[in-house]
DNA sequence: GAGTGGTCTAGACCACTTT
DNA sequence: AAGTGGTCTAGACCACTCT
């Protein structure tokens, strides 16, 4: 018996992963817990055991449960992973941590890109992008400076809008663009004299840079942004292991501009 | 028709996915270049869709490819992924990039655990660990000083190799240990005057801190480090998705501990 | 409309952990 | 010995992209 998809529901191993990890938050599976086996689950939910797999499979990649062959999966420890959205947009963050976010424009402007922006966000030579500049506060204190290139077409979008008060990423959501994939690239800096007065610290204070280019369904670039967090308020946090590896250490030549 | 595995033999959609990885690697599909269809692998490896299915997934998971519905998948372009031994231990990843890594142990001592050691580590009060604190060096220059701290179990095996020499990620391995998850937490900190004296550098300089929890299979911790790298010198990458995310952003409150 | 990936089923055998 | 997860097969229907 097939069951069908009601238009635009989840799958159904969705939103068995989903209820799963309802439950790991909720407290019913603490960190430690055995899960139930695949085939209780596959009774529980009248599905195949394929489907059960699924549902497990994303939990793992999120990192969430362990599993080995011949014991029952088990519930990891340590920090509450963050969906995708409250780790792209500053404002769902910032309020996911129970903070009230907000952003104070520094600059806006249209130019042409220089070439590394061509190059981070695919673009032929003597294109024109957005350039924003923005500092991020929570509970009115500054937290980060960003400083994020807009494709032409995307910025159009962005400088319409009240950036002191909407969230660029959810306003892009409703206008028709998808967030799919990003890539970050982290490193430690010295604040400059610039970074130093936005962020009312002294200069050279130790800065977390987080270097983001986020990319469409279909591989296009959507922005390529450099942020930098001041390093004693905010960490990033990466769970990898022997099966799945999203994270790289990479090495500067002295000199070298850093990629 | 079922084939059986040789023992010790990797599973097919293994073999099928460290191929489609080299095929990569060596540019046979360049970034942006579609590759095979499903039913084309299945046929070229004489497999199900399901295996083949199993082999995309893997390379999905590590950001390697993209993939949407009615089209073909895609290689991702951006810097390559390194597999989890060259980002685990040092002496991997200096030779993976082509320098000489070297270490120069500053102490060692076998000590009662702290509390912040306990928690990481899972450990009674009044247990036992080694602290190791080493720098490391690439080409002779200290890129990062190192301050790890084992178990009693695994840190009397340490404490018996020659660790100027000998990398400890190998040599446990062949001791019978097998580290399969770790999860990093990083940020920025100035350099201490010891971090200073250690790295060669002025005291107050930018520092990227990863401080990293690493666990074997059964989900037992094998070590608990901080790591400190110069700023100018290491940089780390991290994909996600939609789909699948293993970053976290995290805020530290003001004056609270950055633990 | 043809091709492709996404979801789901049902069943099989195996390696490993647990009791 | 029983239970559990890991691997693999064969087939089905669907949503979506491409040309």
């Amino acid at each position: 018996m097939v069951i069908k998809h009601e238009k635009g529901s989840p799958s159904l191993y969705r939103r068995i992963a989903d209820e799963l990890k309802a439950e790991i938050s909720a407290g019913t599976y603490a960190p430690g817990d055995a899960l139930p086996s695949e085939s209780e689950l596959a009774q529980r939910y009248d599905a195949s055991r394929g489907t059960i797999r699924q549902a497990f499979a994303a939990l793992r990649t999120d990192g969430i449960i362990s599993s080995r062959r011949g014991a029952r999966r088990v519930v990891q420890g340590g920090p509450r992973l963050q969906d995708f959205a409250a780790l792209h947009s500053f404002s769902h963050w910032g309020r996911a941590i129970g903070a009230k976010p907000s952003g104070r424009v520094v600059g806006l402007a249209r130019r042409e890109a220089t070439g590394d922006e061509r190059d981070r966000l695919n673009l032929p030579e003597g294109a024109r992008i957005y350039h924003l500049t923005r500092v991020r506060l929570l509970d009115g204190r500054p937290v980060m400076i960003e400083r994020t290139a807009y494709p032409d077409r995307i910025g159009a979008l962005v400088a319409g809008m009240d950036l002191d008060r909407e969230s660029i990423t959810d306003r892009l959501e409703e206008l028709g663009t998808t967030f799919a994939d990003a890539e970050h690239t982290i490193d430690a800096v010295r604040a400059t004299a610039d970074d130093a007065r936005l962020l009312g610290v002294r200069a050279g204070a130790p800065l977390l840079r987080e270097r983001r280019r986020t990319t469409d369904p279909s591989g296009a670039a959507l922005e390529w942004s450099e942020d930098r967090y001041l390093g004693d308020q905010v960490a990033f946090t990466v769970r990898n292991s022997a099966d799945r590896n999203t994270l790289s250490r990479w090495h500067s030549a002295p000199g070298a501009t850093t990629g």
